[in-house]
DNA sequence: CACCATTGAGTTGTGCACAACTTAATCGTG
DNA sequence: CACGATTAAGTTGTGCACAACTCAATGGTG
């Protein structure tokens, strides 16, 4: 493991990752900014805009699962979900057979949000300027880094 | 512009638009939670990193030209920038040319953290699995997203 | 079956991001 | 030179991320 790269030194190392780590963060925000203007009229931020899409798509689920989709802690969801539930978006229930786990479902003015949400999307596409194909490209490659950062800690 | 691809259809597009938003949302925050890590050590956040990694490169210099630099606003800047103070690691002082604008410089301190961070870079190198060139090209890309999304606001 | 470890959700506290605003200094134009 | 526009920094308020914690329900083991 860490393969040292003897050729590099520290200093110029410490510039590389100025570069990288910068990029990256920068990006995101770029994407974030990008989401808040495209999700201004639906009312959601970026992140409730996640937890939306994993509704539509799946349906109800009980928080811990989609905490295990988006990679967010309870710490993260509770608040976000109490604000999509006052938003009238979605309900929280109390699951019968396991009292413990609380079961998301989309109310009627939730599921029909997604009508609203489906042009963002191409919007969102025309913003970044690239093509299908860089995209999916992107998106493997920060797949493959997610997992790998994720197994480093 | 918004070249529509008629080949794709929305609810595809939504999909598609789930997986790439939360590959850099999730590969955003991966890359946070290894910073964390290594630089517990050193006391700074991922974002106080930065700052520093700036006036290690560049020296004192405005709030404004760090902002820049970085891309935010003194609304994140001046809370961040007085916690480095009261961690002793840099000094805050207004111009003397410009009353309007405040200098932000390393102390001692401050300057002497760089020696500790040297490490940091090779670890998070390590930590993404990636070869140097894979990482540029990252870094590339990142750079064109986003420059592309920065304009399309 | 009794007890204790584990699990799911929520709470608290800290820090970042950003919009909207305030304040004070500076600049530019009439 | 005076005054309105602009600029730099800071403040306020909202929301997300995450660590550390609480609390109640569940499950496994002696």
């Amino acid at each position: 493991m860490t393969s040292s790269l003897p050729a590099v030194p520290d200093a110029e190392l410490l510039r590389l990752d100025h570069q990288v780590c910068f990029s990256l963060h920068a990006a995101s925000r770029a994407f974030g900014g990008v989401y808040r203007d495209a999700l201004k009229d639906l009312g959601l931020t970026y992140p409730q805009y996640l937890v939306m899409m994993v509704l539509w798509e799946h349906g109800s689920q009980p928080v811990k699962a989609i905490g295990e989709q988006l990679r967010l802690d309870s710490g993260t969801l509770s608040p976000l979900l109490k604000r999509l539930e006052s938003a009238g978006l979605v309900r929280r229930e109390r699951s019968a057979a396991d009292e413990r786990s609380v079961t998301v479902e989309l109310t009627g003015a939730g599921a029909e949000l997604k009508e609203k949400a489906l042009p963002v999307p191409r919007r969102i596409l025309a913003a970044t300027g690239l093509e299908v194909e860089e995209i999916l490209a992107l998106q493997a490659l920060l797949g493959r880094l997610t997992g790998a950062l994720d197994q480093a800690r």
